[in-house]
DNA sequence: CATGAATGAGTCTTCATTCAT
DNA sequence: GATGAATGAAGACTCATTCAT
């Protein structure tokens, strides 16, 4: 009966508590509000807590943005990755990418309009998340060059940019309104694109 | 210092001539700062007038951010379209059409930053923009559905999202350090995207 | 009739009203509290003006502050240097400077408790300001020095600190309630340490 | 990090043992920043104590403060009594109280900056700490009264506060930079003033 | 038309203090 | 006794907007 433990463990359990309610309400405000428009008063009463409470748990307004942002692009980055490399070959791979990212933007549409959308209000962060998805994307660019599937005319970093700027401006197009098209045009277009452009003769 | 001196210089500058100077200093300030950084204070006093006078000439903030963002993609979209118009070709209009949007870039660096950054701030708007330039991405694909040079597999609404967020993002990754790669190298990857896709056997 | 002059010149007028009533409303209210507990919103309200307005004559609260304190020791020291330049020798110059602080130290009670009461809250002023007053004591015996009316065994910047520190103390404690002792009392006993000191054999 | 280990030491260490390691730590912390700069918080965990722990030692703020100042004052005041009662004759008594002052601050620097600098951000404190040293100081004259070595020109309650100022602020100038002159000059000056005034005909 | 002083609502942030464990 | 998460009042400062001149 360590008793000194289990009170520890209580408090952290509640202090953690807390913390994942401001997150959650701080999610909230930020699927629909710029980062401007959002304040620390307003996450903290969404969590049920004081106003002070918020700097008990975040440095203040953009630490909270950042953390939900960085985990979202981390699972998004794995689960891209990971449908990728289930993939039989080059082109079912992206094929399979673009029917993950869609699966992802469904599954955390709140989270792709914060990630994607504009009105971060902080350039630096917005740089860092855009410049971690190129680099995603440019993962997945020079696996293809090793695999010869790349095609040898084009410049990998702009094209890793490129595709970047692809992805997230469709995602948060059909997000918007997903009756827009069905999925699978969507991820049928996507994946076109990347097998043989919008041209043809 | 002289107050009455600035006085009298605004008012013989006449109305247009003060609502230009007020674009201006807009422009320079929206150039380097996110619109919520930008006071309206700032944009008077860059454009040498009193705080009141910003006032008699735009109902708010935004409406001079607006005014700024509107006519640059008007002036981006002309261009475009001539280029795409002057050339023999379909496959000749698209590396036009990139050349031109890289020129246009070069040569207006700031409003690109402004229109196609992040960071304005400004939701509504944010989206109008980018509709608009879907609109605009839309027309040239009509244009190519007519030519039957379009793919026919892809849907045309999609395709206008994935090439106007593969424009943007692309622009603004090259223009934040244009040595990151050589203008035509840039202009040839955009064009080659289109035309072939990133995917070869 | 230059209209543009008159309006200014109102408007003029009404600025440095304000500001005058800012600080005199910081005066009275640093006169009885100390910096800490004196708001940017009281010395507003006392002003009769709204919270903002004082940051449009003020960069903060020290700010107010360091005007009044500067203000008032500037007067003093000017005071102080008359009251000697007048007097006909030495030791009549050091009654007459003792003089002339107890009576400024009567029209000024709030400012002496302002200028030398501790609770500044600001170390940097407080180092300043005492800098300066002993400045002004090192002038004195500088003085002294050239007419040979200094005791060559003391070390002129430390009497200067010393003079400092006694004018200073023994002010406020008078200040604080005159009735302690009658002012020929302090000006005869303030003239008399620095003529002989407090020791006699 | 381990929160049971700390609460374990904590425990173990004894209540008088915590106690003590809260005025030391606010004794560093007031060393070198204001009252108001120094939060409970900063105490506690410079005591490697709780936040909580603090108010089971102490009312608020402002009593670690007073014990601290008016323990050091107690000290200076027996060590400046016991100097003059050792010293043979009157004159010798200044000297050595002034070596005794200089001594005790050079011993004590934090504690004389905290007690006789300015920046207490408690006026009450602050007038208790100066009556008292002035209590002290009319001690010394009294004794020299009963002697026949006190001036009977001067008044002995105005004295007793110049004496306090005059040696108050020479430490605190002194003890911030040493070697603005020699420790000796600093005695002789102060011993010298009381001996006979900085007058010289 | 232009001026610019004034407004005051709105935010962030700090920190003394409490109290359930 | 000790803990430390939570509280929430308080205060500094900003800035879009108005309006008398």
């Amino acid at each position: 009966m360590d008793v000194s433990h289990e009170q520890t463990s209580a408090r952290d359990r509640g202090r953690q508590e807390t913390r994942r309610r401001l997150v959650a309400s701080a999610h909230a405000l930020f699927a629909s509000h710029p980062l401007a428009r959002v304040t620390t008063h307003d996450i903290a009463r969404g969590a049920g807590v004081a106003a002070g409470t918020f700097y008990l748990h975040f440095s203040d307004k953009e630490a909270v943005f950042r953390e939900i942002v960085y985990s979202a692009i981390e699972r998004l980055r794995a689960r891209l990755q990971q449908a990728m490399k289930d993939a039989p070959d080059g082109e079912a791979g992206i094929r399979a990418h673009a029917e993950a990212l869609v699966s992802f933007a469904e599954d955390n549409a709140d989270l792709m309009r914060i990630v994607f959308g504009r009105d971060h209000g902080s350039a630096e962060l917005e740089s860092d998340v855009l410049d971690y998805m190129a680099a995603v994307g440019a993962d997945m660019l020079r696996r293809r060059i090793q695999d010869g599937h790349f095609r040898g005319s084009l410049d990998p970093r702009v094209a890793a940019q490129a595709l970047t700027g692809m992805f997230s401006r469709t995602v948060i197009w059909w997000i918007e309104d997903p009756s827009r098209c069905p999925r699978e045009t969507l991820i049928e277009t996507l994946a076109g694109i990347q097998l043989g452009g919008t041209y043809s003769d």
